[in-house]
Parts: C-alpha cells; structure tokens; sequence
DNA sequence: CTGAAAGCGCTTACAG
DNA sequence: CTGAAAGCGCTTACAG
C-alpha cells in the first residue's frame, strides 16, 4: 500500500529555513519575496519534487474549476460529431484553466455511482449532452444549484443552452432542394427530439414558401442506427420506388444507406439524391461525396466554454444561442 | 459572484441537534447510529440539499480515484476505436468507483497548462495513448511517481502497457492471405511505433515460414490520415498495377482508398484485396464489407482498469499484457 | 520582505 | 450510541 506519505510545504518549509507562508508565495509565483530566498526554497522544492496539494488548496479557493460532460449514451455510440465537439471543447476549457471530465450516462441507469452525484461538490458547471425528457441528471443539477447548460436544446424554458440553428439549416436545405427540383423528400431521422421536431418544420417550412405541399415531405423517426438505416433503405426502397431526394439525420448513419442502396444497385444522385447532417471529416470520402449541413463546431465550442466561465462566476445573466450551419455542396445530390 | 456560503456538516449539527460526527456517520451510513438519530439528520440534510465536500474528504482520505486518460491528438483525430475504448474504460471505471478525466494532448505543446501538471496531486493513476519518443508526459509521471500504464507498447522497460498481440495478429492474417495465394502484399502504415513495427515483423514472419520471400510486402508508412490514404491509393495504384491485397492500419483510413479505387474504377476484391485493423462497428457496412481484425475492446479496457486499481493501491508487482485480437473474415478479401 | 495564527470542511483516534 | 479534539495541507488576513 502507499506508506509514502507526501511532501508537504512544511518540509519545504523547515528545509529551506523559511515559513510555510513563504513557500507559499514562492509556489504561487508572488512577487514580493527576495530573489535569493526564492531560490533556495525552489531548490528545495525541485530536490522534493513537491507538488502542491491541490484538495487543501480547493478547500479554500472556492471556484470550481472542474467541469463535468454528461453524455447520454445510446446505441448509435460513439458518434463521430460529439467527438469533434469535444476535442474543441477541451482545447478551449484548457484556454482558461478548466478541466474536464467526462462521463457517459446510460439513459436507464441510476446517477447513484455517476461522477455527477458522487463529485458533484466538485464540480463548478456541467454540459448535459442529449436533454433526455424529464432527465434525471437535469433534476439532480437544478436541485444542488450546480449551474450547467445544455448542448441542443431544452424542453424547459429556464434551462440555459447552446445548439446550432437545425430550424434555419433545413428551411435553407428545403429551399436548395426545390431550386433542383427535388420535391419529393424522405426525411431519415433518430428520436422526436426538440432538434430534429425543428429540422422537420424547418424544410416544411421551406417547401411552403416554394408552394409546395407539405405532403411531399415523409418524415421517418427512430433510425437511430447504422444498420437501422441500412434495414430501412434496404426493406423500403427498390430501384423503382425512390423519393427524388433523402435527408438522413447524421453523416455516420448514411454508410448504412450506402451500403444497402450498394446491394440494390441504386445509383446516388443519379436515381436519388442524399443529403447528411454533421459533416464529420470522412463525408468527403463517401463514394459519391456527401452534400451536407456542416456544424460550427469551433463557433459553438466557444459559446460553450464561454458560458461555463460566466457560470462559475456565478453569472446568471446568460441567455441560449443558436449558431448557422453550412450547407456544403458536394457530389451525393444532383 | 458566487456569494452564497455552501452547506457544511456543522450547520447540519447545528440545525439537528446533534455533533458533526453523527452527521458525518450518518452521511457515510455508518451502521452504529439509533434510527431516529438517523432520521432527524437525513431530514435536515435533504432539507438543505447538503453536499458532502470532496475536497475536505479527499484532504484527508489518502487514496486518489481519479484517473487521467492523456490522449496524444494526431492529425487524424478524432479516431473512432480508441473512442470505443474510452466508453469500455468507462464503464470498467465507474464500477470501480474511479472517476475518469480524459485529456487531449498536443505533442508539440508543453505539459505547463495540461491537467496532467495542473492537477497532479489528485491524479491516482494515468493511462498513456500513444507513447511518443521521449515523451513529456512520461517523464513527468515518473518524476513525480505518479503509477500510469501506457495503451499500445512501450519503448522502456520499466514500463507497464497494455496492448494488442499486433505480432500475432499480422501472423495470423499473413499466413491467412498466403493461403488465399494473396502474395503480394502492399501495408500502408502510420508512424513507425513499435506497435506498427510488430505488424510488419508478423507478416515478414508468417510468409517466411510458408517459405515466400519477404520482398513480396512492401512498407508503406506514414499514412496518418484518411487523407494521406487517399492520396497514396489515388496516386500510387491503377487497375493495371496492383498488389494481391493492401493491408491498412486502420478500418477508418480503408475510406479513404475506397474513395481512391472508386475513382479509379478498381473493384474490391475482384481487383485487389483489402484489409483493415480495428473492427470499428461501421467497416462492415462498408462496401464490399471489411474484411479486418477486430480489437477485444472490453478484454482490453478490463486488463487497463485491473492495472489501475492496483496501481492507485500501490501494487507495484504488476505486468504488462497483450490481448489476441480476431480476424472477422467479410467481402473485401478474394 | 517575512511569519504566526486561524480557518477551509471534513475524518481519525480516542473517550465515555 | 454519541461527542470533543486534533489534524489533513494549504491560504487568508493580519502584523511587523
């Protein structure tokens, strides 16, 4: 077992032959201390390797730095996009002094051993990714005032979030495909979320100032999957009977439509054309290349960290953001 | 600011009656406490939405539970199998009751900021990704003795890993393909690590013991990303000048050179055999499907979490492992 | 430029 | 079954 107890600054201390209260300062890099008394006591401290004790320390700065990412975990996981989103969020938290934890939370699983219950003292602000409804991690942050905010958007009016504009990303969608002609959509999308209820009335509501029927429109919830995608496209579509264009919600789950349209020798765009959501690198690679709705992901990594700075100020006063996404043209629609 | 004072185990005595030591054996469900003490306190506590202090806690408890996972960020980040990693890692953690920080690190960038510096006295234990050649982060973790495991063979002695049998695995699809009369085999590679190394010595060594010379593999590195892929299949290879099969280090970079060979109107396996590393869930929706060899994610991440909990305990006697990986035969190999 | 004392919020070791 | 005292390793507030 670890017998070797710990250098303290009180080592530091008598073998340097100065106060605790001056190691201190020296640790801290405070200015006011005599050049040669800072350099004996680093020596010291090189000699120790002593490192500061950051639980004492914490005891008394009162600022959380810590921030903890909660992840609801489904089947589709891990997700290429929350990946993407999560190196930019680490980079800018290491910007200004946040550390991150992250913790992957199964929907039907008690928060009893979750990091968020049992180090929630600990942390200074949390980013619930995937607002389930009537989240048990929502209710537990709300009642221990642990400030946090939601990556996507949220069912309560209160609760503070950043997403990207799915409304105006599929209305601006809607509205390139009417200009192609493409009228008849079939819309591939995982659960009845807030986001994707907005991706769905957004191209509505492009298709309606093109005066279109809105009945051009199918809308397919609960493709969660790659393979549910593939079984869909698979079962549902043949050469003869193909909408002019599918929307699917996310980059990753069009390989399953590739590969089922592969195995039904449905050429992508020239029998129909497909459009992704996230624009994760490879979707440049697909055979044909996707045309897609490109996150900001940097953009909306700053809104985040910024956010989580004001918040463990104790700032209230935020409001939620929506950022414009980026239709980026490609091959995959004609 | 955040103004309002947090709730302490005095102001539960205070308001129940009773010392901060009950309140403390009641918050940590010590058997020896009568009912009713019980309940009374419990109810002042739910009342107050009283939080125990991790600091003060951790100030005293010696043992540190929290791990930190330091991800050396490459040009093709974010990778999809070591993100299936992390999530068996997690889970393995949390029911261990050890609390994960996973950090990203710049190889180019100084260790001043990182967590890994920042926050190393409450650091039990590190996991390594990517053991780079003189690296920062393992001079510091030894210099400050904090235990750590390295992911995927370490160039020191005296340093605990855990990793696949890449040798053995490479064997085994060496002899595989040899079989298959696949002779002429072309690896594209990323950096010359150890861990790639072992796979070009695993082929080498299987077509030696069928007796084929060793000139029949050529070694490509330096293919990092899905990108370099491309551009090498792209530039390198025409239907008419081809190996009998190419062996990428990577499911993820095989898009790439599907990509290439679309283009190029190469046909996979008719023209030429293709196999991946990894197993990432989506290669087999590849088209044609990806023949590749699969990684044992939860052998792995149980072997990592074993060493950590050992580790944070002191236990020093420990050993470095290599998991045997699986050849998961599909379409893209003749 | 330096230091002695008190306190952060808990738990350990001891006493009854 | 319950409690008073000391201590974990720092920093704050004050004094000189």
């Amino acid at each position: 077992m670890n017998t070797k107890r710990n250098v303290t600054i009180y080592d530091i201390a008598k073998l340097s032959g100065f106060s605790p209260k001056t190691v201190s300062r020296v640790v801290n890099g405070e200015q006011n201390v005599k050049k040669s008394t800072f350099e004996k006591v680093t020596k010291v401290i090189n000699e120790l390797n002593y490192i500061p004790n950051t639980y004492a320390r914490s005891l008394i700065n009162k600022t959380k730095n810590n921030v903890l990412i909660s992840i609801q975990s489904t089947e589709q996981f891990p997700i290429k996009w929350i990946h993407i989103l999560l190196e930019k969020i680490t980079i800018e938290c290491r910007k200004h002094g946040l550390n991150i934890m992250v913790e992957y939370h199964e929907p039907t699983e008690s928060l009893e051993n979750s990091i968020l219950s049992s180090s929630s003292s600990f942390i200074g602000a949390a980013v619930i990714f995937y607002e389930a409804i009537n989240d048990k991690r929502i209710r537990f942050l709300k009642e221990k005032e642990i400030p946090f905010i939601v990556f996507g958007k949220s069912s309560m009016a209160d609760v503070l979030y950043v997403s990207n504009n799915d409304y105006e990303a599929l209305f601006n969608l809607g509205k390139y495909l009417v200009e192609r002609k493409l009228k008849k959509l079939v819309m591939l999308i995982a659960l009845e979320t807030l986001v994707n209820k907005d991706r769905v009335r957004g191209v509505q509501d492009a298709f309606r100032a093109e005066g279109l029927d809105v009945d051009n429109i199918e809308v397919v919830y609960n493709i969660v999957t790659i393979e549910d995608t593939y079984r869909y496209c698979k079962n549902m579509f043949t050469k003869f009977n193909l909408p002019d264009a599918i929307f699917v919600s996310g980059d990753e789950k069009v390989i399953g439509l590739n590969r089922a349209f592969f195995e039904l020798d449905i050429k992508i765009p020239e029998d129909v054309s497909v459009i992704g959501f996230d624009n994760i690198p490879f979707a440049e690679y697909y055979s044909p290349s996707l045309t897609t709705i490109g996150q900001d992901y940097v953009g909306l990594s700053k809104e985040i960290v910024d956010r989580l700075i004001h918040l463990i100020a104790g700032n209230t006063e935020l409001s939620s953001i929506e950022l414009s996404t980026e239709l980026i043209i490609r091959e995959s629609v004609k």
